[in-house]
DNA sequence: TTCTCCATGTAAGTAGTTACATGATTGG
DNA sequence: CCAATCATGTAACTACTTACATGGAGAA
């Protein structure tokens, strides 16, 4: 097996890594600056995917080196700045990627499940205990996904309709757990 | 905020790793050697907790060297292995772990949903060729996860129902991906 | 003046991985 | 005898992260 690294390619297939791709994308929508990609990703995709600051302008760097984003010096008054804009070849290059057929991984790492698997450890009390703090946490993050809904119709409305059914899945999927979880608490009592 | 490192903290409330735990929870429910920790997380733990080989040593020398779990050389024929058993300490840990509140990171890390995300970029149906292979990548793992039930099932009867409770809440989110995956195929041609 | 936000850059650290090394045992 | 499995150990590496540094702009 050929080392299974998280993007890029020994040979000359797939020269950007995956963040690459994720900071072209934001400019594509229209973050103009690292800052902003940043501030986009924290609104829109963190729930699946985060990027820190720091791996956002040496990306930026590569993108421009071969031409995929085009940066331009636009200070805000003294306030130093560099604004980027996707290019035709980053237009490709994205939706390529895009259409790739290559693995996607599902990467889920939850130590609330993990701490569940081993739950028979506890007493069936503090088991259920563990079991209703995990649907509170399902409950809280399907809040918040509910009130980004607006925002979500709002970019539909311009045209951008996916971003919406990504927000539609992560309501669905905590809604599951939620349901699993009172199942399991209606289940309970009677065992 | 002091540094949010993914486990110990620098007073000493928290000695251990998540890791840790992991390894002192499968060592709880039967897992013998190092070997067979690894063995165990591949069999249940894995789509929501990995752990590689070259952890569970270090870690299990950690939980042996403060007493949470008593290692003895039993080889099999010249072949050397160390087989562990929890002790009195280690079920206390385990279960003060279990039940202690702490926050519980839900992270998902998922190229198929960001390429989603960005799918407005693509033309309509080949946005609906990458939804569609979303949802064949959750209708095979749903197939897994149900091909897995049966053995839930034994263990539910020797004690252990909550590893049941995970499989559950896999399938079940795994499912309402497909659901929202379906709704937009359903919706997509007309709009 | 002080706080928050905008904006970039980088050094140091961490948590994990892969890859490799060794060697016995079992089954075809 | 060869391949797969059992079993442990470790060095090198990767993909990140946090923390810190710098500084202008706008608002209270």
């Amino acid at each position: 097996m050929p080392p299974a690294t998280s993007g890029r390619m020994t040979a000359g297939t797939r020269e950007f890594s995956r963040p690459d791709y994720v900071v072209l994308g934001m400019i594509r929508l229209g973050a103009r600056s690292g800052y902003e990609i940043k501030q986009a990703v924290e609104l829109s995709i963190r729930f699946f995917w985060t990027i820190s600051q720091a791996q956002i302008y040496p990306s930026l760097e590569r993108l421009e080196a071969v031409g995929l984003v085009e940066g331009c010096s636009e200070p805000l008054g003294k306030r130093q700045r560099r604004t980027f804009q996707i290019t035709e070849a980053g237009e490709t290059a994205l939706r390529e990627w895009l259409q790739r057929d290559e693995p996607m991984p599902f990467e889920l790492r939850d130590v609330g499940m993990v701490k569940l698997f081993f739950a028979d450890a506890l007493d069936g009390d503090e088991a259920l205990s563990l079991v209703n703090s995990l649907k509170q946490r399902s409950e809280e993050r399907v809040a918040t996904l509910r009130s980004i809904e607006p925002v979500a119709q709002r970019s539909a409305d311009e045209g951008n309709a996916l971003p919406g059914l990504t927000l539609r899945m992560g309501i669905a999927f905590h809604q599951a757990m939620i349901d699993v979880c009172e199942e399991f608490e209606h289940e309970a009592p009677t065992r």
